[in-house]
DNA sequence: GTCTATATTTCGATAGAC
DNA sequence: GTCTATCGAAATATAGAC
């Protein structure tokens, strides 16, 4: 007993949001996004009455926001120790589609207006950095870690553990999973034998 | 007294491949080339008659052949020394334009031929793997690092240092140089203390 | 070699039937 | 709510003048 068409308009967001942000603005057409649930193009403005440039903005916005809540409440449920801590920080990131930060900011953000990009990508780096620093500075007060520039660290973290979604031979998802926290060891013990 | 016919058609190439990279294939348009070259679209299939496609595969391939032999020379040049050799990396890995390896996969590749997306990922990944992956091998046998997948190390170092592209704050050329070494630093040694 | 002009296709968007 | 039909803009590509 649902209404059907929140039903369907989440189905049309969640599948909107993963084509752009897997693909980025350029590359998908309203077409692509109505095939994909069934629908032909012109009833998506049904949906979204403002077309593909506020469909992208609305649907990004709230990938951002799932991810910091998501890096949040993982962070959050690893109470306390830093290595379990940065797994649910790599179990989250590879449970969602990869967020490429130079391909959003070097094409997606010049077809949306200017003032919409510059919030936009400050809601994206926020969604990453600010879960993870909070982290990393409980840990730098604890003594555990002494590292000069937090947001650095945080956005290499981001970045190394989203390289599970670049290796070539295509690995089910445990075996990511498993890969995402042997990517958190290297980066806390370091490579180097001792 | 150069060719000029060559000159211009480097220009071209040169410019394409910068866009394409760093935008994806369909972001970019045979108009945004021309007018950063200074000349009508048109006039490109003077010097890319096989068209968009054409023009998208020639420097992508020369991209990654590029990248191949620059991060070999690169390690070559380092001889012997593991984290100098991963410093080379990082240089030469901070002074290109970041690749990304999920857009490329997901968004360009469906827009070429199916045999030449397999072929051009799979040289794109052997230009980052191979050279790198000679690195650790000696390293291995060296007693120096154990790692138990080489391909998911050098993949994840790849991406550990692109993440200097990913930083919001504009950093120039120099201070981006060091923020590479400080990450092959963070990878080799580990962020905990000891 | 580079241009203008134009053909063809594809896309975003609107109007209106049902 | 979803469809068909269609418009205007923009993109790739070709033809031909200069």
């Amino acid at each position: 007993m649902e209404a059907p068409r929140n039903e369907t308009r989440k189905r049309l967001l969640d599948t909107a949001e993963d084509l752009f942000s897997k693909r980025g603005y350029a590359s998908v057409t309203l077409r692509d996004i109505g095939s994909a649930i069934g629908m032909r193009h012109a009833s998506l403005y049904y949906y979204a009455p403002g077309g593909k440039k506020q469909l992208y903005i609305e649907v990004m916005e709230r990938n951002f926001l799932r991810h910091r809540h998501g890096l949040t409440e993982s962070i959050k449920a690893a109470n306390g120790d830093l290595r379990q801590q940065l797994y649910a920080v790599a179990g989250w990131l590879v449970s969602q589609p990869p967020l490429d930060f130079s391909r959003m900011h070097e094409a997606d953000m010049a077809e949306i207006g200017q003032e919409q990009a510059k919030r936009l990508m400050e809601m994206a780096y926020d969604a990453m950095r600010i879960p993870i620093i909070t982290a990393l500075e409980q840990a730098t007060e604890d003594g555990l870690i002494e590292l000069d520039d937090l947001n650095i660290a945080a956005m290499a973290l981001v970045s190394l553990i989203q390289s599970v979604h670049n290796v070539p031979t295509h690995y089910g998802f445990e075996l990511r999973q498993r890969i995402g926290t042997k990517l958190v060891d290297m980066l806390l013990d370091g490579w180097l034998k001792r």
